[in-house]
DNA sequence: TTCGGTTGGAATCTCGAAATATTTGGATGC
DNA sequence: GCATCCAAATATTTCGAGATTCCAACCGAA
């Protein structure tokens, strides 16, 4: 696991809070690497928006806001939604298997949560489980530029939802949502797809109604 | 001017050839700086796609290829639709404004190229004044990550198209179909104006290339 | 010739120290 | 008491040298 992996970790999963000042030669010490090293890895960072970079005023834990979450949940609608629609079309009987295979696991992890089990541990494998199954949506989609960028926002949206207050109540509607997307897929109906998506995701868009949520591209 | 803006526009302008190793030792001679510096920009400038990096291999202009170009222009579609959808919902008359200034640039320039003017000082005009009106386009729609994404996926676009080898040849259509793009804006049609972006920029998704030629190996 | 290993040269990567900028804390004046 | 300014402390940014890795050319044997 490289410093970039294990850094990117605990920016998303929690370990420091939203504002924080990350200082290069503390975390250089923590990580057991030199201040340059540590600089490089935090500017990679930045740049697919897990750390914030103020020039000459070093690096921070970005702000949770919810205009942020909304954009991000809104982005991901419209990548979602699209690489949903052209998996549909061009991924025939093999992605239709992975897709069932994604959401079996899936929820089978829900299932777990559902019964209880709320500790930090299985909410990491929850989230991983849950960017598999959003990720096996859509990569049929022949896009990789697409897949990339979506996988850029999805991880932007975890680090806000694991850090918000609010922090990972637990929505048994979930479950239902994403078996409900499975079904529209498989049945290869790209607009009741979409619809399902948004249905899905457009709770965390904060006072967003589905009905804004755009219409298909041509 | 900073570094990496100089650097960004020479990557995008043409002054590299496409594949081209660049060596941090070499750049930063010919930039007057250190290695170091030199190295930190070219991985600032790998996030966005407009270098290629690769561990212990340096970094590379990126290769130019049929199938980047069509991913490209897929993604501008995508967000370029949205983002004009949602500027005819949350623009209002201000923004109709900035639109019309944003074309009447746009086709005043475009007149010019028309006219024979085609060194090559004006195409970066051109590509300036269209990227303004593009960006004008969706810049009502409140959703600063879309505007941000769009600007990354327009600087690989244009990286592209102008290393390409067909270098922009000037199209005609281009002028008739922005001003099909901004009557429909102004009429308030979300699907029009869906519908003609995507005709003014299928064009470069697919076949804009002649077939590519396998070089010979040296 | 062709294949495989070796070697020399060149580039990348890491790191710590010097240079530059910012923040902190206290003293001074109002 | 409050604001302002200066100096010390702390961070960031730049830079060059040493360690490491990669690449290409060369050489010898099948």
């Amino acid at each position: 696991m490289s410093l970039y992996e294990k850094l990117q970790y605990r920016l998303v999963n929690g370990f420091y809070s939203a504002g924080q000042r990350l200082k290069t030669t503390a975390l250089a010490e923590a990580y057991e690497t030199s201040a340059s090293t540590m600089r490089e890895t935090l500017f990679r960072l930045s740049t697919v928006g897990l750390v914030e970079f103020e020039e000459q005023r070093g690096f921070r834990m970005p702000q949770i806001s919810t205009k942020t979450q909304r954009e991000l949940t809104l982005m991901r609608i419209l990548l979602e939604s699209e690489g949903a629609c052209r998996s549909i079309e061009n991924g025939g009987v093999a992605w239709g298997a992975r897709l069932t295979a994604a959401h079996h696991k899936l929820s089978h992890i829900e299932g777990l949560v559902r019964a209880g089990q709320r500790d930090s541990e299985i909410l990491v494998i929850w989230t991983d489980a849950e960017l598999e199954f959003h990720r096996t949506l859509i990569d049929a989609c022949g896009l990789d530029l697409l897949m990339d960028t979506h996988l850029i926002v999805y991880n932007r949206f975890r680090q806000q939802m694991i850090n918000s207050d609010q922090n990972f109540t637990y929505v048994p509607e979930n479950i239902t949502q994403h078996k409900r997307i499975v079904e529209a897929a498989l049945a290869g109906d790209p607009q009741l797809t979409r619809a399902r998506i948004s249905e899905h995701l457009i709770r965390n868009a904060d006072g967003v109604r589905t009905a804004e949520v755009s219409a298909p591209s041509p």
